[in-house]
DNA sequence: ACATTTTTTTGACATTTGTCAAAAGGATTC
DNA sequence: GAATCCTTTTGACAAATGTCAAAAAAATGT
């Protein structure tokens, strides 16, 4: 069968959820959110597609709201290791490069056939020069990043694996039952057997 | 003896450095340095004392121009777990904490006396709301907090410990000389004891 | 300069986690 | 639904790292 585009409410829906989303944290007048719409780009992700690649940049910040993203790195074996989850609603970007403009350093990869919308960062730019409120908008975004960051780090420092699975099986259920075990452990620092050890032993 | 305050010029010293260190990443107009240099105040702070504490919120940002920062916090058999440092000159807080209100989960310790720069989370609140520059700064160190937590994330995925304490000496060599081992053992993820083992081996 | 505290190193041993190879189990595609 | 691919589990063993106790070295305070 022939794919075909989505109706266009479909589009309006995933930009209503986009301003919904946004509205959690902060306000955008009414132009500022025209604003920000025109310069916005519907994709269709695949399955397993590529937002950003290892040793390229990445100036794109795609907006989901559903499925999810796994951030993952090749190791000195060349062996994949999973460094982050992004799970809908959520912007998502390989952040470090699409800030400094440098090659990525992690690959970011739709875990899900989803479609999106695509901000390219010269446009964005554009925005905060043009709009406080979108540039306060980009501020609220860099400093949860930098949040979820800083959790990650203290649950990877904080104990032994067993415990760092415990905790993330409280915190975080649904990583749990949507997240293919291997890359869980990878996430936790651990290879797939151990965290298959783990399990059995409750 | 006793203690007197530094010279009228001291003063004067770091605040210069404050908008020299702010200069090179973005713009702010004289209003805008003028309302930021109103709202700071000076304090002194000896070695190992606290910036902010482990449990409770953290609401100061501060500015340093000299030594360095040990962020730590205790894992569940009580020891201390270094998670991270950071060098003058830089702003510091603990950041979650700063961000969100909530109690700080990590403690932040100066490392070496030193004269500070202080700026309430409130009075910051008022800057950005009224000059869109100083959100600006604002944003753009939300950002270099993120990219600083990525890298430091992928350092502790990388790869085996021996090859993370290489890659820090090679990037930060500065960590090397001036920071005690056994605190750099538990930034690298290992106890004292397997990084002294380590450099036995170069 | 001395006494005290803190940091680093060392050894012996226990434990955890990784590696490799193979089988079992699930999911996906044609 | 058969074939294929991907994921998870298991076992045997190796390697890395942790733990505990103690000594050596370095830094600090008076």
């Amino acid at each position: 069968m022939q794919w075909t585009a989505p109706p266009r409410d479909q589009y309006k829906m995933i930009e209503a959820a986009l301003f919904e989303y946004i509205n959690q944290f902060a306000h955008l007048t009414e132009t500022e959110q025209q604003a920000m719409s025109e310069l916005l780009t519907r994709r269709r992700m695949a399955k397993k597609e590529m937002l950003a690649t290892e040793n390229r940049p990445c100036n794109e910040l795609i907006f989901t709201n559903n499925g999810y993203f796994r951030f993952y790195h090749h190791d000195a074996n060349g062996e994949e290791e999973t460094s982050d989850f992004y799970f809908a609603p959520t912007f998502i970007t390989s952040y470090t490069s699409f800030i400094t403009g440098e090659p990525s350093m992690v690959n970011v990869q739709a875990m899900e056939a989803m479609e999106v919308l695509v901000k390219k960062k010269v446009d964005l730019q554009n925005l905060y020069n043009q709009h406080p409120g979108i540039e306060r908008v980009g501020r609220l975004l860099a400093e949860m990043v930098a949040i979820a960051s800083e959790r990650h780090l203290l649950l990877l420092l904080n104990q032994t694996a067993d415990k760092r699975y415990k905790r993330l099986m409280d915190q975080h259920p649904q990583y749990i039952n949507t997240i293919p075990m291997q890359y869980i452990a990878s996430y936790l620092g651990i290879t797939r057997e151990t965290l298959s050890r783990m399990r059995r032993n409750l």
